[in-house]
Parts: structure tokens; sequence; C-alpha cells
DNA sequence: TAGATTGTTAATCGATTAACAATC
DNA sequence: TAGATTGTTAATCGATTAACAATC
């Protein structure tokens, strides 16, 4: 931690997979690990891991290996997420309904606070504890709420319609299931999950 | 297309990204495109998109670009989607649910072929058009069955026997929805989802 | 022909790895 | 102290980009 460089984004999409990992090893009742034991379990090499955590700062101990704890809250610290944020599900069908009732958010610093749907027999509805909003009222809705981060699971076809009204309601983070590249202004952090793309990266190798 | 060196990955994994924008090209009803236009709506560069293309051959035509039905076809044939892949589900909860109902694997190269769970409760239940089959009968049924692609859909806890059960299945390529890495021989491949991961990554800049 | 765009080369850029002094 | 492991440097490796001859 010397240069004033902006930390690759490579690396930030490193520092989930290391905190779920030491989330995992403090469960089994482990308090020490090393970057070696790290590196063994994820299938990256040590040297890796400890030139990503050097971007921002000294974690560990030579000869001794990273107290787990210390280390799990140093990078939730870093990646933010030890707060809770209050995420917005776009979309009322199966694969909405999946992601607000999965439990995993709980701990990991996200909370389902809200679910829209644009289908008029869906609005009003309930989806666990959630009354179903219409998706025309979701600018406004979003910003009552203070939201900045959104989960899109609508077909591909209503995804950028979608996007937009949730850049204009002032969500700055946006994970897309619909299996569609959107366009966001530069400010507005996209990531993408399309089963379909992952499984036709493996075909090729069979 | 002149070396014998394997493709990179990172090149692989942008295939099914152009052959998702080129399936919506078509659909538009444009017959052609340039790397130009693709670059623009991907996010990428078209200096990339063509030297990704040129690892497979020349599929277009100096000052004129891709005839987009050909070079769709091309990277199908790559990427070996041009044949339809049967895909054991392992899970049936919601999102297991979500996956099997879900209509976006038709017409891009894969079928959900059957569902397995271990609860008891839910073995012998209909899902869809499945009925649940008992995991503990799994390897068996995935080799009667000739599978080789599975999704995995179950707690974090299950998901490293989940994955061994299908290795000895025969299965070559599993994607993962478990927020867990698992560990599996050499000549199996791995995909990840998990949508934390994703978040977090973006709550980092914000 | 003139304009456009490919496929490819070489240069640049960035990421990973190997190695080791520092030190617990 | 001896052994282990960090944090960091420099070397290696690989990926991206810029540029352009080829050519439709």
């Amino acid at each position: 931690m010397k240069d004033s460089k902006p930390v690759p984004d490579i690396v930030i999409g490193r520092l989930p997979i290391y905190l779920r990992a030491l989330t995992h090893l403090l469960e089994e009742g482990q308090e020490v690990t090393s970057s070696k034991e790290m590196a063994e379990r994820l299938g990256i090499s040590s040297a890796q891991i400890r030139k990503d955590l050097s971007h921002f700062g000294e974690f560990g101990k030579q000869g001794m290996g990273y107290n787990i704890a210390h280390l799990r809250d140093q990078i939730r610290r870093i990646l933010q997420v030890d707060r809770i944020w209050s995420v917005a599900v776009v979309g009322a069908g199966d694969l909405g309904h999946a992601i607000v009732q999965y439990g995993g958010f709980e701990g990991r610093g996200f909370r389902v606070a809200c679910v829209f749907d644009n289908n008029p027999e869906k609005i009003g509805l309930r989806l666990g504890k959630f009354e179903i909003c219409d998706v025309a009222e979701m600018p406004e809705r979003l910003k009552e709420m203070g939201i900045a981060v959104a989960i899109v699971a609508v077909p591909a076809g209503a995804a950028q319609t979608v996007v937009d009204a949730l850049v204009k309601g002032g969500v700055q983070a946006i994970l897309n299931y619909a299996p569609i590249t959107v366009t966001v202004p530069p400010e507005v952090r996209m990531q993408y999950i399309d089963p379909v793309t992952h499984l036709q990266r493996m075909t090729y190798y069979l």
C-alpha cells in the first residue's frame, strides 16, 4: 500500500472469493490461515493472494500467517460490506421469487428491501414478506428508500427499460440476470449473471 | 488461425457474449455487422473482437464486415452448442425450481433432462415435467442418460458431496450456484455463480 | 476507383509468478 | 535459534491495443 494508482478491478473481483473462504474457515473453527492454505483451497497461487492483499495494507505476520477474523473484517471494510445494503429486486417471476426467498444475502452485506414488477396481475400481491410494487413508480420509490443496489430478473426484452428506470432512481450498482448486455452511464456499475454463457464456456472443452 | 497453441480461456469466455449479441442482432432483422458495431454494443474494443475471432478462422470480408447468421453458426460450432446438451439439475429448492422452469436454455444449446434432491419429502414429487429423483441414485442415472453437464443448486454445505457424486457419474462440466469453492479433478470444468460475490465486487466502488 | 473494414503484426500495457530479505 | 511465512521486487508471462497492408 504505497502507490496511489487505483487497485485493478480484477483484484477487487477476487476479494469476495477470499472473504467467502475466510468466513468458511472461521465457521470450521479455525483461527489462523496462510496464503498457502488459501491458495490450495481456491486454486489460486499464494503469491497472488499476498500481492492482492498488499494493495490494501499488511494484514499478516511473517512466519505466522493471517488471523482469519481480522482479515475477514478488513476485507469486509474494504468492500464496504461491513454494513447492510438495501437491494431492490425487479421481476417477480420464478427467478425473482428465488432471489427474494434466498437466505444467503443476510450476513454478507445485503438485504432485499423491495420487489417490483410490471404485470398488473402481480402488482399488489405478496412475495415473501414484500408487496410487489409497480415498476412505473420505481424511480421515486428507490429515491425515497435511498436504494443504491438492484438486481434485475426480467426477460431480456425488458432489461434495458428497467435498467434505465433504476438509473433514474439513483441506483449505482446493478446485477443483471437478463441475458443481454445493457448500456448504462459510466458512473453506474454493472455485473451480469447468465447461466447459459457459463455453460457455453465449458462445452467448448468437452 | 495458424498456431497450435490452445486458445486462451479468456477468449473462450467472450465467445458466448458475442454469440448472444449476434443472436440479438439477428432477431432485430439485421443481416450484417462489423467489429466496430459489436464493440460499441458490448463495451469491448473492436480490435479485441477481431483478434478473438482470428483464433478460429476468417469469418468476415474486408470492407463489408460479418454476415451475422454465418458468424453465429461458426461460434455455435466452436462452442459445441450446435447440438443440445442434456443437463442435470441438483437441488429442488426455489433456485432449482427457477432453473428447471427457465425457458432460456432452449435454443442456446441446453435442455434440463433430470432433477435430483436428497430430501425424502421431495423425492418422487413433480417439478415441472420432471419427477424429482434421489441423489443417492444420481451417479448411475447420469451414466445411463449419458449426461455430461450439471447445475448445482444446493446449500453450500452439501455442494462438495454433490459435486463428488456428479464426477462419479461422469459429468465433465459443472455450474455451481452454491457459494463455496469446490475441488474437482483437473479434467472436470467448473463455473461458479454467486450473486453475492458479484454484488460485493460493486459495493467497493460506491 | 474510393471508402470501409478485415486479419495480423508489433508495441504496449498489465497481471502473474518466482524469489528472497525481513521478521515473527 | 530454526522454521515458517509475509510483503515486495523484479522478471516473466500473457492480454490488449494501435496501426496498417490487404482487399472487398
